[in-house]
Order: C-alpha cells, then sequence, then structure tokens
DNA sequence: TCTGGGGTCCTAGGACCC
DNA sequence: TCTGGGGTCCTAGGACCC
C-alpha cells in the first residue's frame, strides 16, 4: 500500500457513485516550516515548542522533527521531559566543536505561528486550486473533495500532482491520504507518513482499517481505546463485528460512529467550515499559586486578550465563562450567559473576575478566559444598545469584594429568555 | 506521560414553558 | 392540584483533536 499501490478493489454496486475525499496532511508541519527559513537546521534534531526560552520552565513541544523523535522526544511531551532526553545545543559558540561531539543535542525553536500562518496560505492556495471545496482542519491539516476533478482510476495520479505541486512550490512535504469518505482518508494520509500516499478505492475500506488498533481511529482516545480493549476490542475489524447496540449502551451516540466508521460509512460531506463558536485564552503558571493577587492579574490578562481577539473577528459573545485548573489536574469551568451579545471588553473582564472569585484562593495552576456563543453581526449592533444596562457581574458568590456593579441586575435573568427570541438573526455557514 | 494552548462535540441534570 | 410529557436553554464536566 506504500508509494500509492492500491488494495484490490471489491467492486462494489454504485461505485460510480463513491466521492473522492483527499485528506493532506503536512509532515511536521512547525519544524518544516523552520527549515524553510533556516536550512541549515535540515537534518538536525529540531523541536518547536513554547517555553523553551532560558529561564522557562513551563512549556511542552509542539512539533518534534522525526530526528529528533528517534531520541525519544514526542509533541505534547513537557519541556523538562524533551530536554532531558535531548539536550538544547549551545548555539553560543557556533561550532567550536570542543569535545561537545560525544554529547547528542538538539535545536530548539520557539513557535512562531504568524510564520507558520504565512507558510499555510502558499500551501491553501494551492489545495484551493486542486479542489472545489475544500475544509481546513487546522493549520496543517484540509480535506478535498476532489470527486469533480478526477476518477478512482487516476486518483493516485491526483494525489501525487497535489504533494508534488506542495513541495515544489512551497517546500514542505505533505503526506495525502484518498478515500470515498473523510475519516478514511483521514486515516489513510496518516498511514504511510511522512511523505506518504495511501489511496483506499471505493469498496477497500473495511478490509484496509480491519487490522488497525482502535487507537488509530478518529475519536477514540486513551479512555475510550481502553474501554473497549477491556471488552475485547482491539482492532477496528474488531469493532466492525461488534454488536452495535452494545456500544451505543457503552459509549452513546460515539458507540454508534465509530461502529459505522469502522465499516467505512461515513457520509460527512467535505464542507468548508464555518465560525468559530467559542475563543479563549489560558496559560499556566509554573507551578500552583494560592494568593489571589497573581491570579486575578492573569485573568485580567487574559480577559482583555480575548475580547481583543473577538473585536478583531468582528465578534460578539453571550456567554462568558472562566477555567480553573486545580492540583493534581482538575479542570473547573464556569460561564454564565447575557441577555444579548455584547463587544464589552470590561464586562468581559468584570465577569471573568466575577466566576472566577470562587477559586481565588485555591491552588490554581492554570487559568483561562473564554467567550461562546458567538455571532458575527456583521452590519447590525442593535443588541449593544439595548442590553447595556445590565451587567451579570452580579451574579456573585458569597463575598467576592468586587466593585458592585451600578446596575442592578435582578431580573435580568427573567428577561434573558425572551430578549433572546427576538432579534436573533441567523447566519450562513460560510464567510 | 504528571500535563501547553486553542478548539469541538456530547452528556446530563435542572429550570422553565406549554 | 402530588402530578404527565415534550421541548429548549443553561451550565458543568469530559473526551477528543491538532
Amino acid at each position: 500500500m506504500n508509494d500509492g499501490s492500491r488494495l484490490p478493489g471489491v467492486g462494489g454496486e454504485g461505485e460510480e457513485e463513491e466521492r473522492i475525499v483527499l485528506h493532506v496532511d503536512a509532515d511536521c508541519f512547525y519544524a518544516a516550516c523552520e527549515r524553510l527559513r533556516e536550512p541549515e537546521l535540515e537534518g538536525e534534531p529540531l523541536v518547536v515548542g513554547m517555553g523553551y526560552e532560558e529561564g522557562e520552565t513551563i512549556g511542552a513541544v509542539a512539533t518534534a522533527s522525526y530526528e529528533a523523535r528517534e531520541h525519544g522526544v514526542e509533541s505534547a511531551q513537557a519541556i523538562s521531559t524533551a530536554l532531558e532526553r535531548l539536550p538544547r545545543r549551545d548555539e553560543s559558540d557556533a561550532d567550536a566543536g570542543e569535545g561537545s561531539e560525544d554529547e547528542i543535542s538538539g535545536y530548539y525553536r520557539p513557535v512562531d505561528m504568524e510564520h507558520y500562518e504565512e507558510v499555510a496560505g502558499e500551501v491553501r492556495e494551492i489545495l484551493h486550486d486542486c479542489a472545489d471545496v475544500v475544509r481546513e482542519v487546522s493549520v496543517d491539516e484540509a480535506y478535498l473533495d476532489v470527486t469533480d476533478r478526477t476518477g478512482w482510476e487516476v486518483a493516485e495520479g491526483f494525489a501525487r500532482h497535489v504533494k508534488e505541486r506542495v513541495r515544489r512550490d512551497v517546500g514542505v512535504t505533505v503526506s495525502v491520504g484518498a478515500a470515498p469518505s473523510m475519516s478514511a482518508a483521514k486515516i489513510a494520509s496518516d498511514y504511510d507518513k511522512p511523505d506518504g500516499l495511501t489511496v483506499v478505492p471505493p469498496g477497500a475500506v473495511e478490509e484496509f482499517l480491519a487490522p488497525l488498533e482502535v487507537d488509530l481511529l478518529h475519536g477514540v482516545g486513551p479512555v475510550t481505546a481502553r474501554e473497549l480493549r477491556e471488552r475485547g476490542i482491539e482492532t477496528a475489524g474488531d469493532v466492525a463485528r461488534a454488536d452495535p447496540d452494545s456500544l451505543v449502551s457503552a459509549f452513546g451516540e460515539r458507540g454508534r460512529e465509530l461502529y459505522d466508521r469502522a465499516r467505512g460509512e461515513d457520509d460527512r460531506p467535505v464542507e468548508p467550515r464555518g465560525r468559530p463558536k467559542s475563543l479563549s485564552r489560558e496559560s499556566a503558571f509554573a507551578e500552583a499559586v494560592v494568593e489571589a493577587a497573581p491570579k486575578r492579574e492573569r485573568i485580567r490578562t487574559l480577559a482583555a486578550a480575548v475580547a481583543d481577539r473577538a473585536s478583531r473577528k468582528d465578534a460578539l459573545y453571550r456567554t462568558i465563562g472562566v477555567k480553573a485548573v486545580t492540583p493534581p489536574y482538575d479542570v473547573h469551568t464556569r460561564e454564565t450567559s447575557l441577555p444579548g451579545p455584547v463587544d464589552d471588553p470590561p464586562l468581559v473582564e468584570r465577569t471573568a473576575l466575577s466566576l472566577f472569585s470562587e477559586f481565588e484562593d485555591d491552588p490554581v495552576r492554570k487559568v483561562g478566559v473564554r467567550v461562546a456563543n458567538l455571532e458575527f453581526a456583521g452590519g447590525d449592533q442593535t443588541s449593544l444598545e439595548g442590553f447595556a444596562g445590565e451587567d451579570p457581574t452580579e451574579i456573585e458568590t458569597g463575598d467576592g469584594g468586587q466593585p458592585p456593579a451600578a446596575d442592578d441586575a435582578s431580573g435580568a435573568d427573567s428577561t434573558a429568555r425572551r430578549r433572546r427570541r427576538e432579534g436573533q438573526t441567523s447566519f450562513g455557514d460560510f464567510d
């Protein structure tokens, strides 16, 4: 199956109706982007992450090059672990070379999303040129529906062409999977990484998936994988043969999905991504903080950042929330909804502080602020005026100790639902 | 594997309405 | 008035993905 050789098609009925979906996934994208502007890093162990600046002790690996992975560095790993396995190369005395040969070391670069977005933009252009419908999943990953651009007989050549264009014009390598559905294409692109090309024609999906470990299926994480194994279900083939009702009773809706996907059934059309549903910022402390002041200060900073992001995206929000992570790793969230959508940074700060006051005196290792229930009015801001008087800061918790807001908010809640009905604009899925 | 940051979707209980 | 059922919204938490 490597290098695009095909699985034998079983030739089901109505085959010509089958869609051709490509999943395009860049290989070690952040590292590849760093190498574009620093070719010397080619072939070297390279780790891109947050928190690698000297003095920083907190952060994680975003991407490790394959050379770095050979030393046991993995993405999402704590930097402490990464540095243990692959010490930082001292770049200050370049190639002084004195006795440093016996020690393996790697290069570290901090995440620079702006640069990666730029590179991703170039890739995106090519992808949109190759397909009528593109769904960008993240900065380094997209689905393409190319049914109208090619046929199954030549799908492999088409996919190869996409890969080649990206490599030649942008300089990064991508792995591509081609299959009749998104879920199968996704797994196919992963099958032969890096620089992979795997084609799974209609009729061959179930056979392709059958031997794969359950945790390779999209939507199966550590928890579900463990629960499946406890039931003796180890591979996608086991899932496909399992009793669907028992999967549903164990895993709910996801159980049904799992069953369908493992059997190659996935009708989801490739659609462009809609607008975001929430925006958030979060930030961890080096260790758990007990004092209130630094936590409140962090909340203020995050609140301002989130509000700023929202307004730059022209988003109004109706829900404001906070997150507090307490040791060992307990995630708590609190949120409250406003009577109507607003763009009001001071309100985000007041509300976030108010919601957070519950955790003010607890040890906290991470905090976050979030806005949700977004509306992209585009034109009508009418709601802003109408709701100006209502302030959810009042949904207080005991003492809290905030400066109380001027207006009385009691009753706001009861009017909320009524108000919401009117003036609710609906908008399309696409930009 | 002792844990960074930004998201999505699902579930479940309670409130509230008819 | 001791009492049914359906529907929607809200909130908190959890699993998962990149």
